[in-house]
RNA sequence: GGGGUGGUAGUUAAGUCGGUUAUAACGCCGGCCUGUCACGCCGGAGGCCGCGGGUUCGAGUCCCGUCCACCCCGCCA
């Protein structure tokens, strides 16, 4: 039987304790952070636990037994103790949230041994991350993560309280379905009962959120754990939560108020700030027109302007090449630029919109203004006086500006000029870190053409329904009818995903039929929705946001893997647990699955 | 599937042009220390240089292959 444990609880924990505390008798438990050894006068302790440090005193005058005791202790030993809560007067320590007090402990108990960790835990571990993942339960127990997670806790209750209130019902959808092709590969499971058969885990409850609301639920939402089985990234993996909702009677400006509702109060609980609503909204070629992306980081200018009719016929060679070939031509005004970058500022812009995987472009032409209003730099000569002059309106060019313009195929141009101006924004420190700037980009295309299947396919998902004034483009020009779809992007990056989705039979005919679907493709692949919708199915749309990015931005972590519990690695595996491993032949054989090319016996 | 960076003590890193016994800091172990707070001082132990092959009198260092981690592109309806 423990001294402490089981005779006393704990009376809080270690980082509550403040000067007010004085003179109180204290029971605390948690883990051995540091240990300072002053010899025979004393040691100092610093016990850590959820809620901070608290550093506590063990000399042989206040307690032998537990001085003794004290002395073998180490990193990581989980114990409890109890003592006098005293002010450290003039020793205070002002860097520590608890340094107005110790705790001169009277009993201490040694609940476990810890062995030497493989890295200290604390803020900065200084240990790479394979040692951190592979053991998780450590990096874990350092403040910084338990931060995070607490900021993730603080995301899915206010999410919860907010849709609940506002008559949302929670339910669960099944996590192994039937595999539906199109969109991300699925992880496949084998079925024992049934040989040779499996299910797909799902890659998101779209279809059951719809059914939800054939079934009459009204208002549905979920945190629900998805599956794909596609290339990790920095931003992605395997398993990730999404917080799922679903509509019926509703048009895209009620879902946006929901959600706007839902985010502020997310917000609003993590950083005592509720963001202004509603959110700006922009069209999806809006977007594109003046950022060249579909998720824009607003939170600093350099728009861009699209010259191509200004340039064309300039007789500039490079320009008329783009505008005769059906390119495009963009233009940045970089305010009092002209100064700001030097020659190999220049070229290093260059070298980085010419790169393949941040834009590809043939390169990057410039024009610094001088005081005096005229263009220096390679456009100056090429380009007339009077093309000059119409570009300098059209930008809004001052003396002292930088004129940047990219000039290629349009999907190039967009990229590049969007690359340019988040590099210039970094580079001249133009991005404000402690702004959220919300917005809606709506009005997606419906369709999109695909290089890899050379036909058009859905660029959200086939029963999006498309805005009712393009209707009558599907048939004669399916590329320019836009969807009833939209993102949320917060600061460049997109928070989620939605659309209304179709009811209409009729409708949905066609869109499959612009999609180069049969009727009896559609019917083996989502023949169970296409039932359902026979009867009544009302009015609906949702949206998924993607609770892993949500975290990441409001803990302010660059990595998913800061803010999943037990995350994997780039290559989808657990270093902590071993996983994926192979697996019996007896539990092969239980499954009807023979494996072909085993690698571990190759 | 493609490209890039990295892998040396428990940890983080250095290691020059291929050449003696592979360094340092932190951690760890032993001792000392009456107010520490990244405590300090003295001493000590600790190495499959990711793995396999090759070149060479000689490889941590050069070459080939491979594994792992991270980043990017494709991919993620």
């Amino acid at each position: 039987m423990g001294a402490i444990f089981g005779k006393h609880s704990r009376s809080c924990d270690c980082g509550s304790l403040r000067a007010g505390d004085s003179g109180r008798e204290v029971t605390l438990m948690g883990w051995v952070s540091r240990r300072r050894d002053l010899g025979k006068a004393g040691q100092f302790v610093v016990l850590r636990d959820r809620g901070g440090e608290t550093q506590l005193f063990l000399s042989p005058e206040v307690s032998a037994e537990a001085f003794e005791l004290g002395s073998g202790l180490h990193a990581e030993d989980c114990v409890a103790v109890r003592g006098r809560v005293q002010d450290r007067g003039e020793n205070r320590n002002p860097h520590m949230a608890t340094g107005e007090i110790e705790v001169h402990v009277t009993e201490l108990e040694v609940l476990s041994r810890s062995e030497t960790p493989p890295f200290p835990v604390r803020d900065d571990p200084g240990a790479g991350e394979p040692l951190r993942l592979k053991h998780r339960y450590l990096d874990l127990r350092r403040g910084a993560m338990q931060r995070i997670f607490r900021v993730r806790s603080q995301i899915t209750s206010a999410v919860r309280q907010t849709l609940s209130a506002r008559g949302f019902q929670e339910v669960e959808t099944p996590m192994l379905i039937k595999y539906t092709p199109g969109g991300a590969r699925n992880f496949l499971v084998p079925s024992r009962l049934h040989e040779g058969r499996f299910f797909a885990l799902a890659e998101s409850p779209q279809i059951f959120k719809q059914l939800l609301m054939v079934a009459g639920f009204d208002r549905y939402f979920q945190i629900v754990r998805c599956f794909r089985d596609e290339n990790p990234r920095q931003d992605r993996q395997a398993e990730f939560t999404q917080i799922d909702l679903e509509m019926s009677f509703v048009t895209e400006e009620e879902v946006f108020a929901e959600v706007e509702a839902m985010v502020a109060s997310v917000w609003e609980t993590v950083t005592n700030e509720r963001p202004e609503t509603p959110f700006l909204r922009m069209t999806w070629s809006d977007a594109m027109a003046r950022y060249g992306t579909d998720k824009p980081d607003l939170r600093f200018g350099l728009e861009h302007v699209t010259i191509t009719k200004l340039v064309a016929g300039s007789g500039f060679r490079v320009f008329d090449a783009v505008t005769e070939a059906g390119g495009m031509v963009k233009a940045l005004r970089v305010e009092g630029g002209a100064a700001r970058f030097s020659r190999k500022g220049m070229d290093e812009l260059t070298r980085h919109v010419q790169k393949e995987e941040v834009a590809g472009a043939k390169g990057l032409a410039f024009a610094k203004v001088d005081p005096e209003g005229a263009w220096k730099g390679p456009l100056a000569k090429p380009l007339s006086p009077e093309v000059q002059a119409r570009i300098s309106e059209a930008v809004g060019l001052q003396p002292g500006d930088l004129l940047l313009v990219v000039a290629d195929r349009a999907p190039v141009a967009h990229r590049a000029a969007d690359a340019l101006r988040r590099e210039v924004a970094a580079r001249l420190g133009l991005v404000d870190e402690d702004r959220w700037c919300f917005c809606w980009i709506t009005d997606f295309p419906l369709l999109q053409w695909s290089e890899e299947a050379q036909r058009l396919t859905p660029s959200h998902h086939p029963f999006t329904m498309p805005r009712p004034e393009d209707l009558d483009l599907l048939e004669t020009a399916p590329e320019r009818v836009r969807a009833l779809a939209y993102d949320l992007v917060l600061n460049g990056n997109e928070i989620a995903g939605g659309s209304i989705r179709i009811h209409d039979a009729a409708v949905q005919a066609r869109v499959l039929e612009a999609l180069g679907m049969s009727e009896e493709e559609a019917r083996a692949k989502f023949g169970f929705l296409m039932d359902a919708f026979r009867y009544g199915p009302p009015p609906h749309g949702g949206i998924a946001a993607g609770l892993d990015r949500l975290t990441m931005l409001l803990a302010g972590t660059e990595s998913i893997r800061d803010v999943i519990a037990f995350p994997k690695t780039i290559n989808a595996q657990d270093l902590m647990t071993g996983a994926p491993d192979p697996v019996s032949p007896d539990q092969l054989r239980e499954l009807h699955i023979q494996v072909s090319d085993d690698p571990t016996t190759r």
